[in-house]
DNA sequence: GCGTTATCGTTCAATGTAGAACCATTGTTT
DNA sequence: AAACAATGGTTCTACATTGAACGATAACGC
Protein backbone atom coordinates (compact mmCIF):
# COMPACT_ATOMS: atom_id res chain seq x y z
CA UNK A 1 0.00 0.00 0.00
CA UNK A 2 1.27 3.54 -1.16
CA UNK A 3 0.61 5.33 2.32
CA UNK A 4 2.31 2.64 4.72
CA UNK A 5 5.69 2.87 2.66
CA UNK A 6 5.25 6.69 2.83
CA UNK A 7 4.67 6.35 6.60
CA UNK A 8 8.16 3.94 6.83
CA UNK A 9 9.91 6.22 4.74
CA UNK A 10 9.47 9.26 7.02
CA UNK A 11 9.76 7.51 9.75
CA UNK A 12 12.73 6.92 9.08
CA UNK A 13 13.98 9.87 7.72
CA UNK A 14 13.01 11.11 11.38
CA UNK A 15 14.81 8.22 12.41
CA UNK A 16 17.77 9.31 11.19
CA UNK A 17 17.88 12.79 11.90
CA UNK A 18 17.41 12.00 15.21
CA UNK A 19 20.31 9.77 14.96
CA UNK A 20 22.37 12.16 13.38
CA UNK A 21 21.63 14.68 15.68
CA UNK A 22 23.33 12.85 18.58
CA UNK A 23 25.93 12.28 16.83
CA UNK A 24 26.43 15.66 15.61
CA UNK A 25 25.94 16.62 19.62
CA UNK A 26 28.46 14.36 20.87
CA UNK A 27 31.33 14.79 18.05
CA UNK A 28 30.68 18.83 18.89
CA UNK A 29 31.06 18.00 22.53
CA UNK A 30 34.28 16.35 21.81
CA UNK A 31 35.60 19.46 20.42
CA UNK A 32 34.32 22.52 21.95
CA UNK A 33 37.29 23.84 24.12
CA UNK A 34 36.69 22.39 27.91
CA UNK A 35 34.70 24.70 29.63
CA UNK A 36 32.23 25.35 27.17
CA UNK A 37 28.66 23.01 26.69
CA UNK A 38 26.92 22.87 23.88
CA UNK A 39 24.11 24.71 25.01
CA UNK A 40 26.60 27.83 25.93
CA UNK A 41 28.03 27.83 22.43
CA UNK A 42 24.57 28.11 21.24
CA UNK A 43 23.80 31.15 23.02
CA UNK A 44 27.14 32.78 22.18
CA UNK A 45 26.58 31.53 18.67
CA UNK A 46 23.11 32.99 18.17
CA UNK A 47 24.66 36.40 19.06
CA UNK A 48 27.06 36.03 16.60
CA UNK A 49 25.36 34.90 14.14
CA UNK A 50 22.46 37.51 14.40
CA UNK A 51 24.56 40.48 15.33
CA UNK A 52 22.63 40.97 18.36
CA UNK A 53 23.42 43.16 21.53
CA UNK A 54 21.28 41.77 23.82
CA UNK A 55 18.58 39.28 23.57
CA UNK A 56 15.92 38.21 26.70
CA UNK A 57 16.41 35.07 28.58
CA UNK A 58 13.11 34.31 27.41
CA UNK A 59 13.73 34.87 24.13
CA UNK A 60 16.47 32.86 24.11
CA UNK A 61 14.77 29.95 25.77
CA UNK A 62 11.78 29.91 22.48
CA UNK A 63 14.71 30.28 19.88
CA UNK A 64 16.43 27.06 21.26
CA UNK A 65 13.31 25.50 22.14
CA UNK A 66 14.71 24.91 25.31
CA UNK A 67 12.60 25.56 28.55
CA UNK A 68 12.72 29.05 30.75
CA UNK A 69 14.84 26.72 33.59
CA UNK A 70 17.36 25.26 31.25
CA UNK A 71 18.08 28.63 30.10
CA UNK A 72 18.42 30.01 33.44
CA UNK A 73 20.84 27.04 34.33
CA UNK A 74 22.60 27.53 30.41
CA UNK A 75 23.19 31.58 31.28
CA UNK A 76 24.21 31.10 34.90
CA UNK A 77 27.07 29.13 33.47
CA UNK A 78 27.66 31.18 30.94
CA UNK A 79 27.85 34.55 32.84
CA UNK A 80 29.96 32.52 35.73
CA UNK A 81 32.31 31.68 32.85
CA UNK A 82 32.41 35.69 32.27
CA UNK A 83 31.07 34.63 28.40
CA UNK A 84 27.84 36.96 29.11
CA UNK A 85 26.38 39.56 31.33
CA UNK A 86 23.07 39.73 32.81
CA UNK A 87 20.94 42.90 33.29
CA UNK A 88 17.91 44.22 34.24
CA UNK A 89 15.57 45.52 31.59
CA UNK A 90 15.17 49.05 32.31
CA UNK A 91 12.11 48.77 30.71
CA UNK A 92 10.46 45.63 32.05
CA UNK A 93 10.42 45.13 35.94
CA UNK A 94 10.25 41.26 35.24
CA UNK A 95 12.85 41.20 32.88
CA UNK A 96 16.62 40.49 32.30
CA UNK A 97 18.49 41.06 29.30
CA UNK A 98 21.47 39.17 28.54
CA UNK A 99 24.55 40.51 26.81
CA UNK A 100 27.90 38.68 25.10
CA UNK A 101 30.74 40.21 26.57
CA UNK A 102 34.57 40.37 24.58
CA UNK A 103 35.29 37.21 26.14
CA UNK A 104 32.47 35.31 25.37
CA UNK A 105 33.17 36.80 21.48
CA UNK A 106 36.19 35.10 21.79
CA UNK A 107 35.11 31.59 23.33
CA UNK A 108 32.51 32.07 20.57
CA UNK A 109 35.55 32.19 17.59
CA UNK A 110 37.49 29.35 19.65
CA UNK A 111 34.54 27.30 19.20
CA UNK A 112 33.63 27.55 16.09
CA UNK A 113 37.00 27.17 14.70
CA UNK A 114 37.45 23.62 16.15
CA UNK A 115 34.33 22.58 14.42
CA UNK A 116 35.63 23.54 11.18
CA UNK A 117 37.66 20.89 10.63
CA UNK A 118 35.21 18.26 10.83
CA UNK A 119 32.85 20.41 8.91
CA UNK A 120 35.47 20.51 6.21
CA UNK A 121 35.38 16.14 6.60
CA UNK A 122 31.70 15.93 5.85
CA UNK A 123 31.56 18.90 3.25
CA UNK A 124 34.67 16.69 1.70
CA UNK A 125 32.90 13.49 1.78
CA UNK A 126 29.00 14.56 0.51
CA UNK A 127 29.93 17.51 -1.27
CA UNK A 128 28.27 21.32 -0.33
CA UNK A 129 25.89 20.43 -3.13
CA UNK A 130 23.84 17.98 -1.36
CA UNK A 131 23.94 20.32 2.08
CA UNK A 132 22.67 23.12 0.10
CA UNK A 133 19.48 21.08 -1.79
CA UNK A 134 18.49 19.13 1.29
CA UNK A 135 18.23 22.29 3.25
CA UNK A 136 14.95 24.07 2.33
CA UNK A 137 13.31 20.81 2.89
CA UNK A 138 14.89 20.63 6.77
CA UNK A 139 13.68 24.01 6.95
CA UNK A 140 10.56 24.01 6.40
CA UNK A 141 9.89 20.53 8.51
CA UNK A 142 11.14 22.61 11.58
CA UNK A 143 8.89 25.14 11.05
CA UNK A 144 6.00 22.52 10.68
CA UNK A 145 7.39 20.68 14.11
CA UNK A 146 8.18 24.00 15.61
CA UNK A 147 4.18 25.29 14.53
CA UNK A 148 2.76 22.06 15.83
CA UNK A 149 4.28 22.11 19.31
CA UNK A 150 1.35 24.21 20.54
CA UNK B 1 34.31 32.82 -1.04
CA UNK B 2 32.96 29.64 -2.24
CA UNK B 3 34.33 27.59 0.65
CA UNK B 4 32.97 29.93 3.78
CA UNK B 5 29.10 29.78 1.59
CA UNK B 6 29.93 25.75 1.91
CA UNK B 7 30.60 25.93 5.74
CA UNK B 8 27.76 28.15 6.43
CA UNK B 9 25.16 26.02 5.09
CA UNK B 10 26.58 22.56 6.16
CA UNK B 11 26.37 24.40 9.75
CA UNK B 12 23.05 25.31 8.96
CA UNK B 13 21.99 22.31 8.07
CA UNK B 14 23.67 20.34 11.27
CA UNK B 15 21.55 23.38 12.81
CA UNK B 16 18.35 22.28 11.97
CA UNK B 17 18.99 18.90 12.53
CA UNK B 18 19.34 19.13 15.59
CA UNK B 19 16.50 21.00 16.36
CA UNK B 20 14.27 19.23 14.64
CA UNK B 21 15.73 15.83 16.65
CA UNK B 22 14.74 17.31 20.15
CA UNK B 23 11.27 18.63 18.61
CA UNK B 24 10.65 15.38 17.55
CA UNK B 25 12.26 13.86 21.00
CA UNK B 26 9.91 16.12 22.60
CA UNK B 27 6.82 15.66 20.52
CA UNK B 28 7.33 11.89 20.69
CA UNK B 29 7.66 11.72 24.81
CA UNK B 30 3.86 13.56 24.93
CA UNK B 31 2.67 10.98 22.36
CA UNK B 32 4.09 7.67 23.96
CA UNK B 33 1.78 5.61 26.27
CA UNK B 34 2.78 7.31 29.68
CA UNK B 35 5.11 4.54 31.14
CA UNK B 36 7.41 4.03 27.99
CA UNK B 37 10.62 6.14 27.33
CA UNK B 38 11.68 7.38 24.36
CA UNK B 39 14.34 4.55 24.83
CA UNK B 40 12.12 1.98 25.49
CA UNK B 41 10.01 2.71 22.31
CA UNK B 42 13.12 2.55 20.38
CA UNK B 43 14.72 -0.89 21.79
CA UNK B 44 11.36 -2.43 21.10
CA UNK B 45 10.69 -1.25 18.02
CA UNK B 46 14.59 -2.31 16.95
CA UNK B 47 13.17 -5.79 18.03
CA UNK B 48 10.18 -5.37 15.58
CA UNK B 49 12.13 -4.24 12.68
CA UNK B 50 14.69 -6.17 12.40
CA UNK B 51 12.34 -9.05 13.18
CA UNK B 52 15.29 -10.04 16.24
CA UNK B 53 14.27 -12.66 18.88
CA UNK B 54 17.30 -11.86 21.11
CA UNK B 55 19.84 -9.21 21.09
CA UNK B 56 22.77 -8.67 23.58
CA UNK B 57 22.85 -5.45 25.79
CA UNK B 58 25.99 -4.38 24.19
CA UNK B 59 24.99 -4.53 20.17
CA UNK B 60 21.79 -3.09 21.37
CA UNK B 61 24.03 0.02 23.13
CA UNK B 62 26.21 0.22 19.77
CA UNK B 63 22.98 0.52 17.67
CA UNK B 64 21.51 3.45 19.27
CA UNK B 65 24.57 5.25 20.01
CA UNK B 66 24.39 5.02 23.53
CA UNK B 67 26.54 4.41 26.39
CA UNK B 68 26.59 0.57 28.18
CA UNK B 69 25.46 1.98 30.97
CA UNK B 70 22.57 3.88 29.82
CA UNK B 71 21.36 0.73 27.80
CA UNK B 72 21.59 -1.03 31.23
CA UNK B 73 19.35 1.67 32.68
CA UNK B 74 16.45 1.33 29.57
CA UNK B 75 16.83 -2.45 29.97
CA UNK B 76 16.12 -2.30 33.97
CA UNK B 77 12.73 -0.26 32.77
CA UNK B 78 11.90 -2.51 30.14
CA UNK B 79 12.34 -5.39 32.40
CA UNK B 80 10.54 -3.99 35.18
CA UNK B 81 7.54 -3.35 33.07
CA UNK B 82 7.26 -6.87 31.46
CA UNK B 83 8.22 -5.57 27.83
CA UNK B 84 11.45 -7.58 27.67
CA UNK B 85 13.28 -10.66 29.70
CA UNK B 86 16.70 -10.68 30.02
CA UNK B 87 18.53 -14.03 30.20
CA UNK B 88 21.87 -14.84 30.57
CA UNK B 89 23.92 -15.88 27.39
CA UNK B 90 24.50 -19.49 27.40
CA UNK B 91 27.58 -19.44 25.29
CA UNK B 92 29.41 -16.35 27.17
CA UNK B 93 29.29 -16.15 31.10
CA UNK B 94 29.80 -12.30 30.64
CA UNK B 95 27.11 -11.95 28.05
CA UNK B 96 23.07 -11.29 28.48
CA UNK B 97 20.40 -12.01 26.01
CA UNK B 98 17.44 -9.41 25.80
CA UNK B 99 13.88 -10.67 24.43
CA UNK B 100 10.99 -8.65 23.52
CA UNK B 101 8.22 -10.79 24.87
CA UNK B 102 3.84 -10.69 24.00
CA UNK B 103 3.45 -7.65 25.91
CA UNK B 104 6.34 -5.66 24.53
CA UNK B 105 5.10 -6.62 21.30
CA UNK B 106 1.48 -4.74 22.43
CA UNK B 107 3.17 -2.00 24.00
CA UNK B 108 5.60 -1.16 20.75
CA UNK B 109 2.40 -1.57 18.39
CA UNK B 110 0.41 1.19 20.74
CA UNK B 111 3.74 3.02 20.28
CA UNK B 112 3.97 2.81 17.23
CA UNK B 113 0.19 3.73 16.25
CA UNK B 114 0.49 6.86 18.59
CA UNK B 115 2.91 8.35 16.07
CA UNK B 116 0.61 7.69 13.17
CA UNK B 117 -1.41 11.01 13.62
CA UNK B 118 1.77 13.20 14.11
CA UNK B 119 3.70 11.59 11.29
CA UNK B 120 0.61 11.87 8.79
CA UNK B 121 0.40 15.38 9.11
CA UNK B 122 4.07 15.93 8.11
CA UNK B 123 3.48 13.77 4.95
CA UNK B 124 0.72 15.98 4.10
CA UNK B 125 2.09 18.89 4.90
CA UNK B 126 5.38 18.31 2.75
CA UNK B 127 4.95 15.13 0.64
CA UNK B 128 5.92 11.93 0.90
CA UNK B 129 7.82 12.64 -1.85
CA UNK B 130 10.08 15.09 -0.31
CA UNK B 131 11.00 12.30 2.30
CA UNK B 132 11.95 10.12 0.19
CA UNK B 133 14.20 12.55 -1.70
CA UNK B 134 16.47 13.39 1.24
CA UNK B 135 16.70 10.01 2.46
CA UNK B 136 19.56 9.13 1.34
CA UNK B 137 21.29 11.71 2.08
CA UNK B 138 20.67 11.46 5.72
CA UNK B 139 21.52 8.10 5.55
CA UNK B 140 24.96 8.62 4.17
CA UNK B 141 25.49 11.61 6.46
CA UNK B 142 24.55 9.33 9.20
CA UNK B 143 26.93 6.88 7.92
CA UNK B 144 29.83 9.07 7.82
CA UNK B 145 29.34 10.51 11.32
CA UNK B 146 29.10 7.16 12.79
CA UNK B 147 32.40 5.78 11.21
CA UNK B 148 34.22 9.29 12.50
CA UNK B 149 33.11 8.26 15.83
CA UNK B 150 36.00 6.23 16.55
C1' DG C 1 49.32 -22.99 29.13
C1' DC C 2 49.99 -18.05 31.05
C1' DG C 3 50.01 -13.33 31.10
C1' DT C 4 48.04 -9.59 28.94
C1' DT C 5 44.52 -7.28 26.71
C1' DA C 6 39.74 -6.81 25.32
C1' DT C 7 34.84 -7.26 26.12
C1' DC C 8 30.35 -7.69 28.86
C1' DG C 9 27.48 -5.79 31.99
C1' DT C 10 26.78 -3.01 36.30
C1' DT C 11 27.28 0.79 39.38
C1' DC C 12 28.16 5.53 40.78
C1' DA C 13 28.75 10.61 40.64
C1' DA C 14 28.01 14.45 37.73
C1' DT C 15 25.56 16.89 34.17
C1' DG C 16 21.74 18.91 31.52
C1' DT C 17 16.94 19.00 30.70
C1' DA C 18 11.78 18.88 31.51
C1' DG C 19 7.91 20.03 34.19
C1' DA C 20 5.68 22.13 37.89
C1' DA C 21 5.31 25.47 41.46
C1' DC C 22 6.19 29.94 42.62
C1' DC C 23 6.69 35.26 43.04
C1' DA C 24 6.83 39.63 40.90
C1' DT C 25 5.25 42.39 37.45
C1' DT C 26 2.61 43.64 33.42
C1' DG C 27 -1.48 43.49 30.43
C1' DT C 28 -6.43 43.02 29.88
C1' DT C 29 -11.25 43.18 31.03
C1' DT C 30 -14.87 45.29 32.73
C1' DA D 1 -9.21 51.16 39.30
C1' DA D 2 -9.88 46.34 40.71
C1' DA D 3 -9.87 41.77 39.54
C1' DC D 4 -7.99 38.46 36.76
C1' DA D 5 -4.99 36.52 33.32
C1' DA D 6 -0.53 36.32 31.13
C1' DT D 7 4.51 36.76 31.14
C1' DG D 8 9.51 36.74 32.94
C1' DG D 9 12.64 34.48 35.63
C1' DT D 10 14.01 31.30 39.43
C1' DT D 11 13.91 27.16 42.04
C1' DC D 12 13.04 22.37 42.95
C1' DT D 13 12.47 17.51 41.90
C1' DA D 14 12.69 13.74 38.74
C1' DC D 15 14.84 11.63 35.08
C1' DA D 16 18.03 10.09 31.21
C1' DT D 17 22.55 10.21 29.84
C1' DT D 18 27.73 10.36 30.08
C1' DG D 19 32.21 8.96 31.69
C1' DA D 20 34.83 6.40 34.65
C1' DA D 21 35.73 2.58 37.62
C1' DC D 22 34.96 -2.08 38.53
C1' DG D 23 34.71 -7.46 38.59
C1' DA D 24 34.05 -11.31 35.71
C1' DT D 25 34.99 -13.76 31.69
C1' DA D 26 36.97 -14.43 27.05
C1' DA D 27 40.43 -13.94 23.36
C1' DC D 28 45.02 -13.37 21.90
C1' DG D 29 50.17 -13.62 21.71
C1' DC D 30 53.87 -16.01 22.73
Amino acid sequence: MKQDQALRVSFQVMTEIAIIGHLADTALARTLPGELSIAGFGVLNHFERLDLDGESPSKLARAFQVTKGAMTYTLQQLEALGYVRIHDDPADARGKIVRITVKGRKARNAGADSVRPGMLKLLEALGGDEFARVLPFLTRLRAILDAARD
